[in-house]
Order: C-alpha cells, then structure tokens, then sequence
DNA sequence: ATAATACTCGAACGCCTGTTCTGTGTCAAG
DNA sequence: CTTGACACAGAACAGGCGTTCGAGTATTAT
C-alpha cells in the first residue's frame, strides 16, 4: 500500500542539504543561498533545491522566510552559533545505576537537553558524544556537587589515576562522583573535598566507570 | 587640530546600527539587508548605511561578505546564537575584596568573558549586568565551589532570606560565598554543604552584600 | 570667507537570488 | 500498458540587494 522511496522521513539528500546548512551558517554566520545549497549538494537545479526546502520546512526542519535571500534558519535542536547540545540522559543519585547512552542517542529525539556555549568545553572534546546527568538527592556533596547540578560526562569504561569518574559499585550498589586513583591492592576514590575520606576499594571489587566527568553546571535560583 | 564630530570612535549612528544588526540577527537568525538597516536606523539611503558599514568594518566591528546578500557578520564580544556574554571582573578569594562592576563595564573592552547560554540562564535575569568571578584558593569548599570554578554573579547590595550571595566581611577581612540570612539578632551565613557550621554575625559586624550567586561553572579538565 | 572634510540623499546599474513553468525519466499501483 | 506520484533539470522572470556615481548640506580648519 504505502510506498516507501528511500527513507520515511529524511532523505539522503534532506540531510544532506540539513547539514551544509549548519556548518554553513557556522562558518559565515548567515545562511547559505539557495544556489550555494545546490553546489555543495550535487544539486544543479535551483528548483530542486526549492523542492526539499519545501519539503524540510513541511517537515519542521526549516522555517522560511519567502522571498528574503537567504531567509532560511534550522529549527529544532541544531544550536546556531558555537554552541553545544548534550542530551540530559537522566538523574544520578547514590543508590541508582548510572544512565548512559545507547548507540543511536543521537536522533530525532527532541528529548531534555541542555545548550552550552563552545567557549566553556574544556580541551578538544567538543561535542563528541558527551552527555549530561541530573544530580539526585545530596550524596554527591564529598565531590562539591550539590542536589540539582547538572554534570557533564563523557562516556568511558576506564581511566587514568586522578580523574574525576562517575562510577557503579555494584557490590555495594552504589553510585557515586570521585577522583579516580588506581593502587597496588585495588582502587581508590578520593572526594574531591580534601576534608572528607576516600573510599578504598579491593581489587575484589566491580568498579564500573561509566564516564569521566568533564563539567558541573549549578543553577542558583533556588530562592524565590 | 583633531576634529571631532560627535564622539571619537563610534558615532550615535555607528552603535545603532551595531545593535540593529544584532537584535536582527537574533530574532531572524539571519543578518538584514542593507535597506532593512536603513528603515529601521533612520537611514533613507542605500548609500549611507553603505558608507557607515564600511566605517564599522574598519574599525573591525563588522565583516562582510562583498557582493553576497546579507553577507555581514559582527565580530568581537557579540554573542550569535542564543548565548549571553558575561564579563570576568577578575578573581574571588578568601582574603580579598571583591570585584564589582564599574559604571561603564559594559564598553568595548575585549577583556576576559565567558559565554552562556540563554537557555542555561535562571529565571529571567538574562544578561542584565551579570558579572563573573574565577574562584582562587579552596576557601569556598563550604559553599561547595571549588579551586577553578566560575560564579556568575547580579550585583546586588542586599539579599532576600535563604539567597546565595557573595560578601565581604570587613572586620575580619575577608570574602565568603554562603547563604545569606538575617536573624534577631544580626546575621546568619549557612554554607552550602550542611555538614559545616553557619557563620554567626552580630549587627555591629560589618556586612558588605557585593551580588548573589546565579550560576557555578566548574570545567574539570585538570588531568592531562 | 574659503577650502577641506564629514555626512546625507537619490537614482541608476547590474548581479544575486527566490520563484515559477515546462519537460524528462523513474518506479509502483491498477 | 497506463496512470500518477515523485525526483530532477533547465530556463526564464521578477524582485531583492549591493554597488557606484553625482550632487547637496553641514561642520571645522585655515
């Protein structure tokens, strides 16, 4: 019955056409013509070009400004400017398992996210697949992260001695925040707080790192 | 032997047109046309806005994009996107004043900044005369900011009960982050991390509010 | 006063750019 | 096979838009 060309939604050339826009308007700061779409798209006609801009603004992709050149801008979740988007896969709190992202969390979900400006991202890990966890609960204060932070990580199974990891013990069924040190008889992991103990661990133990942690954002507007 | 006109750098008309372009810029996404300029700046000639972006070009305020339709673009401290740029006044530590924002803090100075993103942004203080402080030392650890962290702070003189904010305690020299609340018989200062004691002030104590606290930045990138 | 400089206007030129129309080839349903 | 939706090309049109030029008006220096 239904007749399915290429894709459901987006085409090849959709796409295509989607992120020539972007790294466009990245680079020059205004969006491209319709012409220079065609160029960089293998596109020759300028009515083709018409044609799935149409399409993309049917679609939401795109909104149009009719008859204004280069009157065109992304919707949705493609930050313009130099700004990064990183999904908020879920909370973190002592007693739960850590969320991490699955292999194609990177479509169309329009799920919770968070903007933040390329300026702030620490080293050259711009924007890989970093994703962001709510804080729950105040068990994470030995690592100077308060309830409702907002913790930035990137995805990795280990680390090196003195990063900051989010971690699953599940022998003690535990999550938690600390600095990452590996010793002779097992592991340790130190609160960022110098106040406050470190958790030694037993070679015995699973230790589960989920991800190291590349930035803490607190929203202060808890008062009324 | 100098002429002066209006001012020495930037004429009325010069810095109209700037924020023209950067209100334009960020409703439509896109950079107006040079006719659009000219309606909404009081400019009846192509010809003008022509010469008057020529001038901001040299003064490197503005690139363009010859002969390519709305081929414009601001440089320097003007955020694209939906970012907001807040000055960093410099440093916040334990044994010294703090800094606060002069009169004209919102010049051209092309000092030390950083970006945010609106969305990030509290309540809807956005982007009024924030201003940002680097933390030095690990003497706010009680108010769980740590070595490195960024506060971003609205200047303020006086605070609401249960409000974060930055002081600066002249009889015994010192800055602190706490929250702030006012007492019978003078002043309470609660740390953040609950497990560490309030700082108990009497009236007679000097109690200078320098701003509340509206966001904390921290980039973990201290390992190599 | 005179000249020089800064600023403003209006109009015209011509490329840039979005729009529209006609035509072609493909593929699946009837 | 016929039909029709779909994908694409090319050309032509009209208006958008940057550019340029000639000329007029202030303001300032000499």
């Amino acid at each position: 019955m239904m007749m399915v060309r290429k894709s459901k939604g987006l085409g090849e050339r959709h796409q295509k056409i989607l992120d020539f826009i972007a790294s466009y308007q990245r680079e020059h700061k205004h969006p491209p013509s319709i012409r220079e779409i065609g160029i960089h798209c293998g596109i020759s006609s300028t009515s083709v070009v018409n044609y799935y801009l149409d399409q993309l603004e049917k679609n939401g992709h795109l909104e149009r400004d009719r008859k204004i050149s280069r009157g065109m801008r992304l919707t949705g979740n493609t930050p313009l400017g130099d700004m990064f988007r990183v999904p908020v896969l879920g909370v973190i709190q002592a007693g739960e398992p850590i969320p991490i992202p699955s292999s194609d969390f990177n479509t169309f979900t329009a799920e919770d996210s968070i903007e933040v400006a390329m300026s702030l991202m620490p080293t050259k890990e711009k924007g890989k697949d970093l994703f962001a966890l709510k804080v729950q609960g105040e068990s994470m204060i030995d690592a100077m992260i308060n309830d409702g932070d907002i913790v930035i990580l990137k995805p990795a199974q280990d680390a090196h001695n003195g990063e900051m990891v989010a971690v699953w013990l599940s022998d003690r069924n535990e999550t938690t925040l600390k600095y990452y040190f590996k010793e002779k008889d097992g592991y340790r992991l130190q609160p960022a707080n110098p106040t406050m103990k470190p958790i030694m661990l037993k070679k015995t133990e699973a230790l589960e790192i989920k991800g190291k942690v590349v930035m803490v954002i607190r929203k202060v507007d808890r008062y009324n």
